[in-house]
DNA sequence: TTGAAAGCGCTAACAT
DNA sequence: ATGTTAGCGCTTTCAA
């Protein structure tokens, strides 16, 4: 490690305290005179020192460090969201700690409380695990949580999510109207709020077309590449004759479709329609068109980067946010 | 915070000693009766304590954690990579602290230096700094340090890049033997080792397949989407009559290239073919085929954490690898 | 077989 | 206007 500043104390022959004071800008309320700081801030500059904030950490039990755990950075939307929060961060002087949970609980669990050791000063979770867990095993850390994308319905729980039933209505509702009559569903872990409210959103942007729900064409398992492999391959196997279209509830479950269809089935854009939850810029270039909803992460990393701000700021308020997503269509 | 561990030790009624070394599975080797160890255990259990890893790493100067130093998070490359490494740190009980240079030198010196005064164990990172001021400023910090991606060339420097030229003439190669003439070049900063492998494998493979080099069609900025819609317009403005393919040196300078034609000019596949560096699963799909060099980020990732793990156990050697990455041709 | 005490680098209450 | 000192939670040397 670098110099220290009992060291830098010596060298300009007065106290730690007075170092310590002067550093931190608080010389003029402490009537340091303006001598022994030039001083100090001299022989600060010339050996280079930097306070040891992992020791300051330590004292002042505030490590300016937030902890960050998303199921999947190879998911453009985690990566994106992830982007956004480490440049705030980064702006205003937290560094954070990334995890990944892979989606699973115990993963998570284990992450959480692996940053939790390390005295993250507050936590943003896209989270997988169920309400309870949360209230009995998170909520007692005692440092501030904010919850992203998958939000957990409770009056004690900040979270900041996108409409995901207005954004899977809009598209569904826009399928409908340009001719799809039988649209399958691939989904995620039913569990999460996300896939709910998609879910949902799919169900009454069909019965507003007068279209019946078929629950033999919904598949849900996981938000992976080999899920959308999967279960394209259920719907498709089962009912290619029934669907004349497929939604997929995100980007990793649309990959693995693709791939499925490219890989095993014979691919008709005409018989055949995708549609997409999440978006990418190479969906513009595709050889067919994927109307998609594209979720705000800039607006939501903000809003969730503001709530917890305000969190380690001492206000206690619980916040919810919806940000509203965007459908796109192509063509 | 929890539970500490002189709390432990006044409920089993001995001292924190015991207790540490009970915790730490020394008990053994100190002879610590297996009564008093169960006690201790049980009481350990009960109270699900957990010691605070941070006090931990500020009396052991080890904080079980590493910084991770990439440009762009949003960079598909380097999501693909930050997970992998992140998932390797997970594994080996490492926190990953994620921070985004821009690709600015002065924001990747000053995440460096914020990771380093939290004391962070060692480092990987995915440089834009040029080898002089690595030199001066990084290897001074007395941590190990692993850059990835792009290398320093150095004896001092343990690096891990995949073949940056070889990956650059097979494709050229690839695309000059099935019929392009003139090929375009876009690419990122000049002073990398990447641009400069890659640049130099573009123009031995011209060379290899008797075409002259030609520099006006020759252009490099950022490796950012905006640098490739820029570049593409210049290549395109210029010589668009010359020029009867493009080669994009990343995927961001592709998606800008892309932009840029879909915005402005007029599409053929047939006048202009691109290839590019990087890959991704959507290049499958396009409505036109682009050849592109896939890096396998999994190998690099695997091999950029043993380095760091072999240098953090105090094995000392200085590692260099290049990892191959592999062509991949569409239909 | 176990405990007392020092110390990691910093801040802040309390002295002077 | 500046210094002394305790202490954050842990590990470890030395002692008993």
């Amino acid at each position: 490690m670098g110099i220290k500043i009992s060291e830098i104390a010596d060298i300009a022959g007065v106290s730690k305290t007075t170092v310590s004071l002067v550093i931190n800008g608080r010389g003029e309320a402490y009537r340091i005179s303006k001598k022994t700081q030039k001083k100090i801030l001299a022989i600060v500059k010339d050996k280079k020192f930097t306070p040891d904030q992992y020791a300051r950490g330590f004292r002042l039990k505030k490590t300016q460090t937030i902890g960050l755990v998303v199921p999947d950075l190879r998911n453009w939307f985690f990566s994106q969201l992830s982007y956004e929060i480490e440049a705030l961060a980064r702006k205003f002087d937290y560094q954070v700690f990334i995890g990944c949970s892979d989606d699973k609980e115990k993963t998570e669990f284990t992450v959480i409380n692996n940053l939790h050791a390390r005295r993250v000063d507050g936590l943003i979770i896209a989270s997988v695990m169920r309400k309870e867990q949360i209230t009995k095993d998170i909520l007692n850390l005692d440092i501030p949580v904010v919850y992203i994308d998958r939000r957990v319905e409770s009056e004690n729980i900040s979270w900041v999510a996108s409409d995901n039933y207005q954004g899977a209505y809009d598209l569904i509702d826009h399928m409908c109207k340009t001719g799809s009559q039988k649209i399958g569903y691939l989904g995620g872990m039913e569990h999460l709020s996300t896939s709910k409210n998609r879910l949902r959103g799919y169900q009454d942007a069909l019965e507003a077309n007068s279209i019946s729900y078929d629950s033999s064409i919904v598949h849900q398992k996981n938000y992976t590449l080999l899920s959308g492999y999967e279960l394209a391959g259920q719907v498709l196997a089962d009912s290619s004759e029934i669907v004349d279209g497929l939604f997929t509830a995100s980007l990793t479950l649309l990959e693995g479709t693709l791939k499925y269809i490219k890989d095993i089935a014979e691919w008709s854009p005409e018989t055949l329609r995708i549609g997409t939850y999440d978006d990418h810029p190479f969906l513009d270039y595709l050889s067919f068109n994927i109307p998609s909803v594209r979720q705000n992460t800039h607006k939501m990393a903000q809003s969730a980067f503001e709530m917890i701000s305000d969190m380690l700021a001492g206000k206690k308020v619980i916040k919810h946010e919806v940000i509203a997503p965007k459908l796109i269509i192509r063509k």
